[in-house]
DNA sequence: GGTGGCAGTGAGAGCGCTTTCAGTCCGAAG
DNA sequence: CTTCGGACTGAAAGCGCTCTCACTGCCACC
């Protein structure tokens, strides 16, 4: 429409307040040696024409973009369906980059070619630094771009040796709580539903459950899905199959204890009378469900700020911890 | 750690390849006029150098940046608690970008700092466009910056007279689809659970809901919400306070509609036998629910795409559609 | 055998900014 | 009254790329 009014450069800004570019960079860039007067004329200046910095023109020479990418798997419908994980992820991550200024850049990738385009992107230094969020297995990414020299940060415990810095929860910690609150219930026969094992939440998960039980006389009794709804109905049908018997199950993410709260509805269970229900995630939702579902909270919010965080001390050429283990925490609902 | 190993210019593959930067840039950026040997020679230069080209010099010459701004009110929770809504507006947006080429940059805001970041931000052309997503009221931002010259498309018919395009969905056919429905069955006092009133998802909703009753000799009963599960309990009870004998509530979110289905099991209602409860949404928690609700389906990964696509569309150049309305569709489950 | 025209190529001028590096100007010290 | 140093400021050199414009061959045509 409008001829799209010239935007003012430095050189205007300069002009109009009858000093150098190099003068105007400094004040704008807030460097101390600028006398007060002249500072003053400048901020002046800068006002009058609504002058902002090129940002292509700075990170030009400054070899900074003041951007971060956050790469999140775009696995099979799982990100964005009704799985508030990588949504509050997002919002972590963007609340710690917001307080720093600096933007944030979405990829999402499944295909191959979607891959590629993360990897030219990013190595094209298009960003100051990359976040992963979830990768599965033992994704070469991360490594990669950290041997370029490029600041990397992941959620999660790297599956393999890899000495890429991440941030993760205690899954360990809070299974274990669960079980064992299981078994101070009396409880004899408990199940699990377990996560993918080739995502360290689905190891680490099924590794708690196992050693919090090996310290009982019970044995564990497993059935395995992948995170959603659908498989955790499916397992749930698998492990009654299995054991008629059992009187209690720890299910190893929130939207799968749904799906099992459906199976054994279905299948005449009251909960938690004749089957306790544990989770893991302690979304919205399972303060909602019939019964609210007891489950071990994950901080995911914390969990992208710690991820930003570590990420922005690391562009700072600060040293990143190589490792942040948040806290997970069991919360008792009614269905255990 | 490792010396950061200089990244190759264009300079350097002009240098190998023995050519000048001029045709170098010309293969790169795929221009037509240049010799077969000669683009051959480039390319196994690119090749072999592993050359990517810088952006930030790019699109300080090009003005171009090949990446846009989606702006998210950070609204009260809202964003990103359980509600899949912005969810699936960003994975919709997301995948068409992909398929232009360009990044997402996800701005998301509620204070007046972050209001004025984004503010800044686009106009500093550090975007090729924006995009804004289910602001309440009139933002005045959109208009200011198509004024500017930036393209801008926006979610949701804007309030007043705005001549920012738009791409919505049919609120008002969806509803009156709903509401047609609970008539059809037979159900005589039909309530409403509305929206917040400074959105135009909720204008629209209540709107069609009038429409459609005014069509019979049904008197309309309304409470009003604003989007969330605990609003829909409270305005819920408030129905059934003002009128115990409600047979039929449409509900204007799914969330809502989860809320009032808690209150109706609590105050011993039966659903559909006593109460028949339609949503707008159809969220996939919506198919889990006891009972599974009947709904207005809206293409919300659509609405991400269109949106996605009439930027780009503006971006290139080409006039872009002023409104796009998208189809709703109601879905029948066992709740109505 | 000129003269045009065209296809292909290269030289060079920036795009708007940061950052040395070399002053300039003063007040303090000798 | 020099001399020095400190505190600022400005000139200018790029950062890596695109794109105009001029130029070189070459072929077609009269």
């Amino acid at each position: 429409m409008q001829p799209t009014r010239e935007r003012p450069t430095l050189e205007a800004v300069a002009r109009v307040a009858g000093v150098s570019r190099a003068t105007v960079s400094r004040v704008v860039n807030g460097s101390p040696k600028v006398a007060e007067p002249i500072r003053a004329a400048v901020q002046r200046a800068v006002a009058e024409l609504g002058y902002i910095p090129n940002p292509a023109a700075r990170s030009l020479v400054t070899q900074r973009t003041d951007s971060v990418a956050l790469v999140l798997p775009e696995a099979a419908g799982r990100v964005f369906s009704d799985d508030p994980f990588f949504p509050s992820i997002i919002h972590g991550v963007s609340q710690e980059l917001d307080t720093a200024d600096k933007q944030l850049v979405l990829m999402m990738t499944n295909t191959v070619a979607g891959y590629e385009r993360v990897e030219r992107y990013t190595t094209a230094r298009h960003v100051d630094g990359v976040l992963f969020a979830s990768t599965h297995g033992a994704d070469p990414l991360p490594g990669q771009l950290a041997r370029l020299g490029i600041p990397v940060v992941v959620t999660g415990r790297p599956l393999g040796r890899s000495t890429v810095p991440y941030v993760d929860v205690d899954h360990v910690g809070g299974v274990r709580a669960a079980v064992r609150h299981l078994l101070d219930a009396g409880r004899t026969r408990i199940a699990t539903i377990a996560g993918p094992q080739d995502m360290i939440a689905g190891i680490d998960r099924l590794a708690g459950y196992r050693a919090e039980l090996a310290g009982s006389d019970r044995r564990s009794i497993v059935a395995v899905g992948d995170f959603t709804r659908e498989s955790g109905q499916q397992a749930m049908r698998q492990l009654l199959e299995d054991d008629p018997l059992l009187d209690a199950v720890f299910v190893a993410s929130d939207l799968m204890a749904h799906g099992a709260l459906a199976t054994l509805r279905a299948m005449g269970r009251r909960v938690p009378e004749d089957v306790a229900v544990v989770g893991f995630d302690d979304f919205e939702i399972s303060r909602y469900s019939d019964p609210p579902l007891t489950t071990v909270r994950q901080p995911i919010l914390d969990l992208g700020r710690e991820l930003a965080r570590q990420l922005l001390r690391a562009i700072a050429g600060e040293e990143a911890a190589p490792a942040t283990i948040l806290p997970t925490e069991l919360v008792v609902r009614a269905s255990a």
